[in-house]
Order: C-alpha cells, then sequence, then structure tokens
DNA sequence: GCCGTTTTCGGCCCGACTGTTTTCAGTCG
C-alpha cells in the first residue's frame, strides 16, 4: 500500500506540474511521496494508531487523500487529474531538457502526448515554428530521444566508478589542477549512476585550458556543453561526465553540494537560514549582517556551522542523517575490518577456479578465513553438488586446512530453496556443512506473499545460517521478485539468521535501503562476493559501499567478526 | 499543500547553462 500511495501522489505531483499548479504544492506532493515510500511501517498500521499527521510532510490535505486511497483504493482528485491528459504524456520527462512547461505548450499547442509524437513533429519542422522553441532545440530532442534508446542515462556503479577514475587519474596529473575529487551519486554510492560529477578547483586564468584538456581528450565522444564554471559531455563508455571547476577556497563548498543529494542540500540550505546563513554552493553569506561569517576549510566545517557532526558521503540522502548527526557519530565499516567471507564458488559446481586457487588468492587479501558455498544439486544448470561430491569437497577442505593454518576454509553450501520453501539438502546432509547459505533460483514469479512465506520457511530451517541475495534483483536487468523485505527481516530477527549483502556489482542486493531496518532489528549482515572467479572475491569492496550506505558499522558485518566469533554465532544458530 | 525557537500567513534552496530572447524562462542538479 505505501508504494501504491507513493505512486499516486508523485502522478499527482507531476500532472500538477504540468497544469501549471503551484510549484510548492507540486513539491508537497512529491515529498509526500518520497516519505511514504520509505517508511517502515504500513500506512494502514500508522493510520489506525493515529500517528501518521505526526510525520513532517503529510498535513492535514495528505492525510484526507491517503485515508481515501486506503478506504477506496484511489484517488478521485488524480483520477480527474489524469483523465485532462493522455496516459504516455509522462514519458514525455525522461527527455533531456524537457520538463512540464514544455510538456505544456507541446500538448496545447500540438497535441504532442508522447515521444513518437515529439519525434514525428522534430522530422516534420514543427516545432521549429512554436513560440519560444527554434531549430536548435529541435536538433536537442531528436538527439535526446536517439541517447535515449540507446540506454545511457543509467549505469552501474562499478562502471560508472571505473570511467570516474580514469579521467581523476587523467586530471590529478595536471600541473594547473589544485585539487580534483569525483562528486555526485559516486561518492554517495548509490547503486544506479546516473553520471558522473568531477569537481575541480584551480585558478582562474587556468581554467579554460583545463576544460579545453577534458573536453577534447581521448575519452570524449560529445561535448554537451561549455560554459566559463561547467562543462559537460558523453565519454565514449556513454556516460555523461560534468565536470566544475571552482576556486581553491570555494572547494569544500562546491565539493558538499555537488555530492548531493538534492534532498540532503535542500535540508542544509533550510538549516543555514535557520542560523541566519545562505549556503550555496560556493560560499556561506549573511542574512543578518551583525553576525559574523563563519571560515570554513573544509566539509566538516560546514557541519559544524549547522550545529551537525561530519556526515559521511554515502549517508547525505535525507533518509534521518540530519537528526541522527546532531548528536552522534558513526564509524562506518570498511575493507580493512573485512577478516573473511562467506559465498564463494569453486569449479565443483560454476566456478571457474580450483579450490586451491581461490583459497590463495583470498589469503593474498589478508583473509583470515574464506567460507566456500557452491551450488545444491538441484542446480543442475550450475553443476550444483549432489550429496556424495559435497563429501568429496569436503575432504579436500579437510587436508587443505591441516596442510596450512594461515586461513581456516570454512564448509559452506549455497543451497537452493525450492519452490515450496524446502531446501535441496536433507537436515542430516545441512548437518554436515559449518554453514548454510540459502538462496532462490527458480520460481520467481509467485506472488508477494507466497515468495515471503516460502522463505520465511527457509530461515526457519535451523541449519540456515545466512539468506543469499534476497530479492534476485539483476541492477539494469531484471526486478527482484516480490517479497515483503520487512517481514524477511523480522523472521531473520526472531530466529537469529544473517542475511547478505550479495556484492556482485549487478546484484548489491540486500539494498542498502532496508540495512538500516535489519540493524534496528539486529539482524546481522555477510558481505559476500558471490565469487565466480579469483577476481570476483575482490568484489566485497562494493558490498562494502552498500553496508556503509546502509548505515553498518564493524559490530553488524560478520565478516568483520574474529573466526571464533563467526564460529559460535554459526552454531548458536543451530540450537 | 506544508510548516512554525521572527507561527496561522507568507514563505517554500540556489545558481549555471541553454536557447530563446534582447532580459529571461525553463531545465537541471
Amino acid at each position: 500500500m505505501n508504494n501504491k500511495i507513493a505512486d499516486i501522489f508523485e502522478e499527482v505531483s507531476i500532472l500538477l506540474e504540468i497544469s501549471g499548479e503551484n510549484k510548492f504544492k507540486c513539491i508537497a506532493y512529491s515529498n509526500a511521496a518520497k516519505t511514504i515510500r520509505v517508511l517502515s511501517e504500513s500506512v494502514e498500521a500508522l493510520l489506525n494508531k493515529g500517528e501518521l499527521q505526526n510525520i513532517k510532510g503529510i498535513g492535514k490535505g495528505i492525510l484526507q487523500n491517503i485515508f481515501e486511497i486506503v478506504e477506496s483504493g484511489e484517488l478521485f482528485f488524480h483520477k480527474e487529474l489524469k483523465q485532462k491528459f493522455p496516459n504516455s504524456i509522462l514519458e514525455l520527462l525522461k527527455i533531456q531538457g524537457v520538463g512540464p512547461k514544455k510538456i505544456k505548450t507541446l500538448y496545447d499547442k500540438l497535441n504532442i502526448a508522447s515521444i513518437d509524437d515529439l519525434k514525428i513533429a522534430c522530422e516534420k519542422n514543427l516545432i521549429a515554428n512554436l513560440d519560444g522553441f527554434r531549430e536548435k532545440t529541435q536538433q536537442n530532442f531528436l538527439s535526446a530521444i536517439s541517447s535515449l534508446s540507446k540506454n545511457i542515462d543509467k549505469h552501474l556503479y562499478c562502471d560508472a566508478l571505473n570511467s570516474a577514475e580514469i579521467i581523476l587519474s587523467f586530471l590529478k596529473i595536471q600541473n594547473e589542477v589544485e585539487q580534483v575529487e569525483i562528486a555526485g551519486s559516486i561518492r554517495r554510492k548509490k547503486e544506479i549512476i546516473g553520471d558522473i560529477d568531477i569537481l575541480v578547483s584551480a585558478k582562474e586564468i587556468h581554467r579554460e585550458k583545463i576544460f579545453n584538456l577534458f573536453t577534447q581528450h581521448e575519452f570524449v565522444e560529445k561535448i554537451l556543453s561549455k560554459g566559463e564554471t561547467k562543462s559537460s559531455v558523453i565519454l565514449k563508455s556513454q556516460i555523461q561526465c560534468d565536470m566544475r571547476i571552482v576556486d581553491g577556497f570555494q572547494f569544500p563548498f562546491a565539493l558538499n553540494y555537488f555530492t548531493g543529494s538534492k534532498e540532503h542540500n535542500v535540508e542544509m540550505r533550510s538549516r543555514a537560514k535557520k542560523n541566519g546563513l545562505s549556503l550555496n554552493e560556493y560560499e556561506f553569506s549573511l542574512l543578518d549582517k551583525k553576525n559574523k561569517l563563519p571560515n570554513c576549510k573544509t566539509e566538516k566545517d560546514i557541519y559544524k556551522v549547522l550545529n551537525l557532526n561530519y556526515i559521511p558521503s554515502e549517508l547525505r540522502e535525507n533518509f534521518g542523517e540530519f537528526d541522527f548527526f546532531e548528536n552522534n557519530t558513526i564509524e562506518l565499516v570498511d575493507e580493512t575490518m573485512l577478516k573473511g567471507t562467506f559465498h564463494c564458488h569453486t569449479n565443483f559446481s560454476d566456478g571457474k577456479n580450483s579450490l586451491e586457487d581461490m583459497v590463495e588468492k583470498a589469503k593474498s587479501l589478508g583473509f583470515l578465513y574464506f567460507g566456500i558455498a557452491d551450488h545444491s544439486k538441484v542446480a543442475v544448470y550450475a553443476n550444483g553438488l549432489d550429496e556424495k561430491r559435497v563429501m568429496e569437497q569436503h575432504k579436500k577442505i579437510d587436508e587443505l586446512n591441516f596442510k596450512q593454518s594461515q586461513i581456516k576454509i570454512l564448509k559452506g553450501t549455497e543451497v537452493d530453496i525450492l519452490r515450496d520453501g524446502s531446501l535441496d539438502f536433507s537436515d542430516e546432509v545441512l548437518s554436515k556443512f559449518d554453514y548454510v547459505v540459502a538462496s532462490i533460483h527458480s520460481s520467481f514469479k509467485m506472488s508477494k506473499s507466497e515468495m515471503t512465506n516460502r522463505i520465511v520457511k527457509a530461515l526457519k530451517n535451523k541449519y540456515v545460517s545466512i539468506l543469499g541475495h534476497p530479492t534476485g534483483r539483476l541492477l539494469l536487468e531484471r526486478d527482484g521478485y516480490e517479497v515483503d523485505m520487512n517481514e524477511i527481516i523480522n523472521v531473520a530477527s526472531d530466529f537469529g539468521k544473517s542475511i547478505e549483502i550479495n556484492s556482485h556489482p549487478l546484484r548489491l542486493d540486500l539494498d542498502w535501503r532496508f540495512c538500516r531496518y535489519a540493524k534496528e532489528k539486529n539482524v546481522k549482515i555477510a558481505i559476500n562476493p558471490d565469487a565466480h572467479s579469483i577476481f570476483e572475491i575482490e568484489n566485497v569492496k562494493y558490498g562494502i559501499s552498500v553496508a556503509r550506505k546502509g548505515w553498518l558499522e564493524e559490530k553488524d558485518v560478520i565478516n568483520c567478526w574474529k573466526l571464533d566469533e563467526v564460529e559460535n554465532f554459526f552454531s548458536n544458530q543451530k540450537r
């Protein structure tokens, strides 16, 4: 229900904008949608308890609307708005340079209500004759429509990071560049990245040269815009990259601003105002001339002026960080804290490398323990192990453990959760492993409640230690299966089970948005690479990013624990 | 439509860039 209400409010917000409504009314609906989407309790429950109206951003009008949707399943006001325009009209927003105002004009004057309509109108040269539109705008529309079909507006975090790091190293060696940092959603470690933001500080006389070096570099495919402080390009990797250059003293302000998120910035500026200051991307300025202008050399100083402790970039989503950092700080988990991992495949099933090679790689990464979890027998496509081959693998692991003591190899399995929630090995076989990762690899299309029950049943098996990739999503490729993640976390909490953050760049599943709830419920997290080769073991770094973004600390992540603590955790689960 | 440590009305974050204009509206982040 929460998502349904959020969807409706989001659409209302956009449709009101297209209708030319007061923009703050639109923002109010959009804010309400965002607030409702991230509630950890259902709207119905909050409504029953009479607590819904206490939530910031939900006033009298929105509350009435929520009540109507809960009661009748729809919102009359929303239906009425929708009837004013064809359904397809919202897709026009996907086009770069098209916003609500242009949509209104295009619809009123030329009856354009879809991307196809717009393309045809451009090709017929109809746009260039509209008031406020000319030839250039028409060309831009056509080019934006063609990039849309190339899907260049969304990228995996790892791909965007790789491209960004190439640019970063190029800029770092330029003499004219004083400071350079990756900002934007990469710095916030979002799982999906729209574009790359690079921030540079340099003397004004050098700016033009740096912009030229950047835009004329061989990694650039196309220049989108070039101004005095900002330049945008499309890279050969098909990712848009924006670069800004500011003065040295402006750098912390600009870094903070261009890291975002937008929602975080809005709150920063509103807090500045309450402190008699105005904040922009370059500096603080005084609203009340009687005050003294604060001196800020770092981002930490900026937060301090606003009576906040330093907020790590990953947490800047206006997701509760402002309340928390007024009086608290947090030391987020980081890569140096990892002592091992639990979900790696070998060539016993569908991994590319041998047990020995995988263990050697784990040693080289400084791990103290290393869990093997090959597929179970039903995963025929992945050469899953039957009971006999499990025993062979266990024998091999015992031998390797006997031969060396630098790293402890743990015996695990990634057992399939079958359609009915039972597991692919009997309890007797499961009892022979040090730990068990249980995952779904089949029958994705079940109803939300069936899928939730399926996973809950598996979690209740006393031999299950860790729930693997809890939604099965493949980012930008396949949505996860429908599942009530709050309920899964509740059950994991009741039964002392761990949930995996699968660190494969395509998965990053558990999603960071649920980590904080898991932490609240004392559900421990395992950061697992799901490695199918020695190189993929290093993917744990992406899992660390998710964990940081999900507010997790060393104590919340079992891979950060000592070997005996981990072994105790697993054996206690079986009691 | 929401909100309040200058409260029940009058604000609501702020600036760069583009493309259209000839001073600015729209979009974007």
